[in-house]
DNA sequence: ATATTTTAAGAAAATTATTCGGTTATGGTT
DNA sequence: AACCATAACCGAATAATTTTCTTAAAATAT
């Protein structure tokens, strides 16, 4: 399977708008609409494309007090690693979830309407986690830059 | 406007798969074809859907090594501030920059290739800018949830 | 109770995606 | 350089989907 710089340069169309139809697209990329068909099935078949998904605005929908939790686990037994992470992957407001090097062991991006709500989440969703060892919230002032695209 | 319970499911349901056709839908909320087109047409127009985009696999492009850095600046004038932040959205390894509270006052997600290229962004790039006083960048060591979808 | 607006439905039209058969490039082998 | 095998491409035909249109039913206001 070869991935050139016309597939490179498709996927990056599709990162910016996925509902381009074929037709723009082969203008684009100097194709005929089959060819760009067949590459975007290429793509997905082999796992270059993991989805397609609708971006919704935060503000609108009255979900946009964004908070960045650090969280340190008393020990690492895997055990207790497993269940952290088990356990912080099932909530909803917990949209991301990365282990980390550093201070802290977990940074996690965490979603809600408003203060009121993120401390209701505090304190009855993730401190009630066990092994959990310490947590520093660090709340987003304003949203600088926020792309789901990846450039090559 | 009014958006109601069909409107909040249609979204969970275009947050998760965008490239559901509308007869899908329909039946998934039993309702017409035609019904479901219009409540679509309504939420682009009116904002509450932002884009539609391709989520494409980091690793099978190579580009999976992800840090997050934080950034502290020597002042917080306004037009450093502005230079920053404008700096800062021009680098394409910079997927995100967050305006935050705490010690640091920025955070940023950076996705690089490997070791060699975030040293090369470092340098080269990220502390070019003016106006930084330091930074810390923490490395992932693993996603363990990385979800676009914001649960109602 | 009546008028007005919104929402929904089915059918028709327009556009788009997908399949198909044949052709042209590409890479490797002799 | 000629050969084969494979992959990529194209245009046309078909299938599926989106979009428009017309009308009917709810919901809301007068």
């Amino acid at each position: 399977m070869v991935f050139d710089a016309i597939d490179k340069r498709l996927l990056e169309y599709l990162q910016q708008d996925s509902k381009q139809t074929n037709k723009e697209l082969s203008l684009k990329l100097d194709l005929s609409v089959t060819a760009v068909y067949e590459r975007i099935k290429k793509l997905e078949r082999e796992g270059f494309i993991d989805s397609y998904v609708a971006i919704v605005n935060k503000e609108k929908i009255e979900k946009d007090f964004v908070v960045f939790c650090h969280v340190k686990l008393v020990q690492h037994a895997q055990d207790y690693v497993i269940k952290f992470e088990k356990a912080v992957t099932s909530l909803n407001e917990v949209l991301e979830c990365y282990h980390i090097s550093g201070d802290y062991d977990y940074l996690l991006k965490v979603i809600v309407r408003d203060m009121p709500s993120f401390r209701e989440f505090m304190v009855k969703k993730l401190t009630t986690i066990d092994h959990i060892g310490s947590t520093h919230s660090m709340f987003v002032i304003s949203e600088v830059k926020h792309s789901t695209a990846i450039n090559f």
